[in-house]
DNA sequence: CGAGGTCTTGACCTCCCTCAAGCCTTGTGG
DNA sequence: CCACAAGGCTTGAGGGAGGTCAAGACCTCG
């Protein structure tokens, strides 16, 4: 028992922002280490979201924004005829619900493709600290300038482009996305099925499945169920014509 | 020349936000009366800009947000590879440059599809006055929360639906936007060509042609050129399965 | 008035969707 | 621990919506 204090802090427990392996992905990007302190001050304990289940759904209210810590989210649209379209796939150290911040409701629902944990951001009181805290409204103002880039490149792949070129784009995105995060960019588990991959890219789940297929058959990746691994990325980035830029999250 | 003052102060002539018969649908939604003076006095002059020209580029340094006066703009993503994908359309009330907000250059490019008018609203400055103001900062995240619920209403568009669909959700959308302005809901004149309109919906130009004929034919609408009149609302509005949401701007 | 851009319409073809059948994986309960 | 059910995936065959190519009509503006 020596040397093992009886007490830890909660603010140890939580381990929180200013030791987050997530921080530079994350909401603090270049905030002063004080200042970091006090946003961690307002992130709530993390939530655990387990598979399957949402983390809010469109028409609820407003109340958070949420960080993923650990796992694995889609975000959906459902139109009035229910038609489902999902709308992105997010992993550790984005944030969620951007696109209801400022109003009153959610936009759209945020599932948990696996286990999840998620970091709480209270708006209220994340509007008040940015009365502190300046550069934290202007990166809020970046953060969702982002995602505005982000979709807009999707309307470019959803408007433009054919199925191969749309399959290689997801893939390459998710690689680059992988390896920002510290995971190998040739090899990976996609945790959404090819249903969600087609509702994404404005597929039908036979064309994403044949579109695999034809990827292994030349060679370009290794399709075992959701395992993928990425054999000839440059192959792979030809398919693009150049095309898409990075569009990273 | 009697009665009419030798000197007319600039703050009159340009007669800014107070006046504007824009406010309800411009930036200064909800703000005091002195807090729009504040406001107006940070929006410089009015800028003309012809038809055919950029009001800003993708890349260019991002300084000012601008919102149309008189007008109509398009703003387009130009990919690597030659590709152009039109991702709005945009008229008076309607800000531009939310895309770049927060970041350092713009991921877009405007130009004006018939000799315009903007207020151009210095980003520097708007960031200053909403320190003053907290419910500008308030008012600048929702407008960005509704670009992005905007950009993802038109995923679901280019993703899951026909070229009849897109076209009537096109149609309505231009239609409830000019009635908001004041203008006729059943008849206008499209300002873009039908190549533009086929780049925003994710269709060829002929396939705008065509769907555009077969209304004509089945009685929805009158076409002559870009002179459109909705004949069948409730029609075309049928078309579209009770499917998309109204999609305001 | 003429030139260039824009629009319409036709014919053909391709890519992806639809429908269908069967296999594989995953999870659950006996 | 195995069996079975249910969801997920693959593959094939056929068809249709929209793309491509082409020709000609129609504006519009210098």
């Amino acid at each position: 028992m020596t040397g093992i204090p009886d007490f830890i802090p909660l603010h140890e427990l939580r381990s929180g922002c200013p030791a987050c392996s997530l921080r530079e992905l994350c909401l603090p990007l270049g905030l002063a280490r004080d200042e970091m302190a006090q946003l961690d001050e307002v992130i709530r304990q993390r939530i655990p979201v387990k598979r399957g289940e949402a983390l809010f759904r469109a028409g609820q209210p407003f109340h958070s924004l949420y960080a993923v810590r650990t796992g694995f989210f889609k975000t959906t649209l459902l139109a009035e005829d229910g038609r489902e379209q999902v709308t992105g796939f997010h992993m550790a150290g984005e944030l969620l619900g951007l696109d209801a911040l400022g109003g009153t409701q959610h936009a759209c629902t945020a599932i948990a493709l696996e286990d999840c944990e998620v970091c709480e951001l209270p708006f209220q009181q994340l509007d008040s600290l940015s009365r502190e805290i300046p550069s934290l409204t202007r990166h809020f103002y970046k953060l969702m300038s982002r995602e505005i880039v982000r979709d807009q490149g999707l309307m470019l792949l959803l408007g433009n482009m054919r199925a191969e070129e749309r399959l290689a784009a997801f893939l390459l995105n998710m690689s680059q996305r992988l390896e920002a995060r510290g995971f190998s960019a040739k090899g990976f588990h996609l945790r959404m099925t090819r249903e969600e991959i087609g509702s994404y890219l404005g597929l039908k789940l036979e064309t994403v499945s044949r579109t695999f297929s034809r990827f292994q058959a030349d060679g370009l990746i290794k399709v075992q169920g959701k395992q993928i691994d990425l054999l000839d990325l440059n192959a792979i980035r030809l398919l693009l014509g150049a095309c898409a830029p990075s569009e990273s999250h």
